[in-house]
DNA sequence: TGCATTCCGGAACGATCGTTCTATAATCGC
DNA sequence: GCGATTATAGAACGATCGTTCCGGAATGCA
């Protein structure tokens, strides 16, 4: 050990990943990382080891948070159906009152890079079968305790929320309307009655 | 008129649809263009007038060509609901036996272009309200026939079919698998008998 | 204090980007 | 056949890309 990091790599990560998350990874050029995280780019490969390892550090990152978001979500103490209508709600306010169009940093990487780079493309579809794993359990759980229906198949079930946010926020990217979003909501939170 | 063209321009424009549909916008350069199609950036500059408008005309001519796929799986002499179920069983299929994760090129746009180019943006959400519509006339008439509940909002069922076609094909670019996907259109499908 | 080690700013690298330009080839009207 | 006009192939352009490298600055340890 001699000289120290002038910088905290988790809050530079955090900078990169909304970089990456805003523009792509295609139209997030080095110049734009550096200034973004305030790094020169000798200490972003030192830290990083370059830009695609930059950015699946940053998909790593956002899956995280994604999912604690999701588990906060679904802790609430109310009931499954109601907690995830509160969930979907929010996720409409950022969409629309957001910065603008960034769509769901996963659902970005799978459209951009998953029919040209394997291995992002591998990560992203962990990433999301993680995302439906938090669901389905919850789903589970409500289901045992009677709030959705016995013969539901909760597999299903978490399957298509994931698709169904997905398909949300990518319409919410190209038309961030609350009202065209809210309408969709609504028709997807039903099929949880079923 | 003096030297003709040595080229049809409705031919290379769809080898360059199917280009920028694979590889994306930033990812898909000129060589690439120039290979696909045939022709030297001379004359691809003086048909089309650049990478960017090149885009925008095959966005325009995708959007033709999935408008009518969506017409005419929608007139086939079946019940709206089957008629759908079938347009998303062979969407399912394309997906899963496809060359390998397109995607819809014009949710590909709305994920890499959206949050950075406006007037890719709109053009991107008037395919998407172009779609949209194809589905509610269907819908409605439907309606009319009384093959759906004469209660039910076609405007809210035509927009969530939009978002979770979406979705399907941004997660079948991320898992192409057909269970996955057969999962996830039986439950969206069933939302269209509330 | 002095040495070893690590970090940082920024120049430099070759490669590739989208676009423009030039010289040649091909076809028109006459 | 001939000048006018248009299309083509490919070189050339400046800009920008991701990555590497280097000289100097800053610290831990003796």
């Amino acid at each position: 050990m001699a000289r120290p990091r002038e910088f905290d790599s988790e809050v530079a990560l955090e900078r990169a990943m909304h970089a990456f998350w805003a523009k792509g990874y295609k139209a997030t050029s080095l110049d734009d990382l550096c200034s973004a995280t305030g790094l020169s780019r000798s200490s972003l490969y030192a830290a990083f080891g370059g830009k695609r390892a930059l950015l699946h550090r940053s998909l790593a990152r956002y899956e995280e948070q994604g999912i604690a978001r999701i588990r906060t979500a679904l802790a609430k103490p109310l009931p499954v159906r109601e907690a995830i209508a509160v969930f979907v709600g929010e996720l409409i306010d950022r969409i629309v009152a957001g910065p603008g169009r960034t769509g769901c940093f996963i659902g970005n990487c799978a459209a951009e890079l998953a029919g040209q780079d394997r291995t992002t493309a591998v990560r992203v579809k962990q990433s999301l079968a993680r995302i439906e794993a938090t669901f389905r359990d919850a789903l589970a759980r409500a289901q045992a305790r009677g709030e959705i229906a016995a013969g539901a198949d909760v597999d299903s079930l978490a399957r298509f929320l994931v698709s169904g946010i997905q398909g949300l926020r990518l319409v919410g990217k190209a038309n961030p309307d609350r009202a065209a979003l809210a309408d969709i909501a609504a028709v997807m939170l039903r099929c949880l009655d079923q």
